[in-house]
DNA sequence: TTGCTCCTCACGTCACGTGAGGTGGC
DNA sequence: TTGCTCCTCACGTCACGTGAGGTGGC
């Protein structure tokens, strides 16, 4: 009967001698026979056991399990959880990945409008990215706020244009005062801006942010913390983590 | 100027105090005071220095590579490209566990057509996905081989029965029997069989594979390690590996 | 005799987790 | 004074890779 050497059954399974000896050392493939120089041989039967447990590695299934496997009475049902589990883990790790890769993309997305990055336009970054619902959340509130309104404008306006009722009109323009100031005051509650220069997350004063030059992102503020004034970038409130 | 503690650190960053600790001895976060008694106490540029890093650990950067970043004097374009790398990292990585998914899949599909499972069998299976792809080439180059020969014989029936003309199917019907006898020694000189008892990969006796009952997939042969006569499972012959 | 292969330690990887045993600080 | 938090070792993780220094076998 021909015997493998270590390297042999390395080459044949494609994997390093290395890993042929720290098989033999956990125990998972102990060669059927010794040299008197203390050299593995490995049978047919070696062979081809080492064979189905490279195959298993290939899988991404751990050692101990390929282990217990392979010593089990009855493989059939072992096997099959063994894989359903392995199965899990890899999607989950897939799903753990294309989130990271999402960040990633997110952030480079980000970098991109910066004019002059720094370090700490990281951390800028980063807080803007885990107050980003909440951000869109405040966003969408004052939006469905506000449709309800501008139809009763439209409808105002159309009302007395084409038939000359102009009492729908003065309603709305009676309302539009209140409702402003009430959205401004809610959007000025939840929302926080982030000083470029000195990364410090502020609330402006009401009165300067609602007249401050601003553009879909961005508004000019001066910062509370070093008093800088310039254009500073939305984000929202952090909820729960401080208290104020 | 308020301080905070490991614990205070690790809360708001959602870490443990363990990690805080393992970035002072790896130097990435080293506290700026400690107290008489040799508790770390961390300042408000600290807290930012670390959720910088455990927003870049978050992306999958390694925290060497965060070090250096952190310590870079124009961060910008040495960010660039560590975020490219790691994007190809993570491509890569997902890329591998969708193919051991694939695998595994594959391996489910074939455990199913099996009606008794053996550790061994997995062994076959392993063998027969690795040849999947020549046994692939074979049956499409047999496939190829026969389309031709399948138009002659048709136009040959086509033209006897409605113009009468017989010598094109007789043409046909002598250059069948060479075809048919070189395609067959095409196909069992390219293909191999497992036997399902001893999982040795045998060539048959080509006199018995001819005219030996078969399914698409399986023959009924005799098994020329162990004997065993029954259904064996098609597979290509191992081409390079080894020597016959 | 000379390469080549193989042997056994033994340390390194990577970012922490998990005790053990002790102590600071409100 | 009493919990609670924090401290420092020190080992473990997982499947090998990578030398170092020595030896078997054709």
């Amino acid at each position: 009967m021909s015997m493998y050497t270590t390297g042999e059954v390395a080459r044949l399974c494609g994997v390093t001698v290395r890993t042929v000896q720290y098989y033999d050392t956990r125990g998972i493939l102990v060669p059927s026979e010794l040299t008197d120089g203390g050299r593995r041989l490995y049978s047919e039967e070696d062979l081809k056991r080492m064979k189905i447990i490279c195959f298993l590695r290939e899988l991404g299934l751990p050692i101990d399990s390929i282990s217990q496997l392979l010593s089990e009475e009855n493989p059939g049902s072992v096997i099959t959880l063994l894989l359903d589990q392995q199965e899990e883990a890899l999607k989950e790790e897939i799903g753990e990945r294309q989130e990271k890769l999402d960040k990633l993309d997110a952030l480079k997305k980000e970098m991109r409008s910066l004019e002059h990055f720094t370090v700490e336009s990281i951390g800028d970054i980063a807080y803007r990215m885990s107050n980003k619902n909440e951000l869109k959340r405040i966003h969408r509130n004052m939006l469905l706020a506000s449709v309800p309104f501008g139809i009763l404008e439209w409808c105002g306006i159309l009302l007395w244009i084409f038939s000359g009722i102009w009492q729908p009109f003065l309603l709305y323009a009676v309302l539009a005062v209140p409702f402003v100031i009430l959205l401004s005051r809610y959007y000025f509650r939840h929302v926080r801006f982030i000083c470029p220069e000195c990364h410090t997350v502020f609330k402006p004063k009401t009165r300067e942010a609602l007249f401050a030059a601003h553009t879909p992102y961005t508004r000019k503020l001066t910062c509370t913390a070093c008093g800088r004034h310039g254009f500073c970038v939305e984000t929202a409130k952090e909820k729960e983590t401080e208290t104020e």
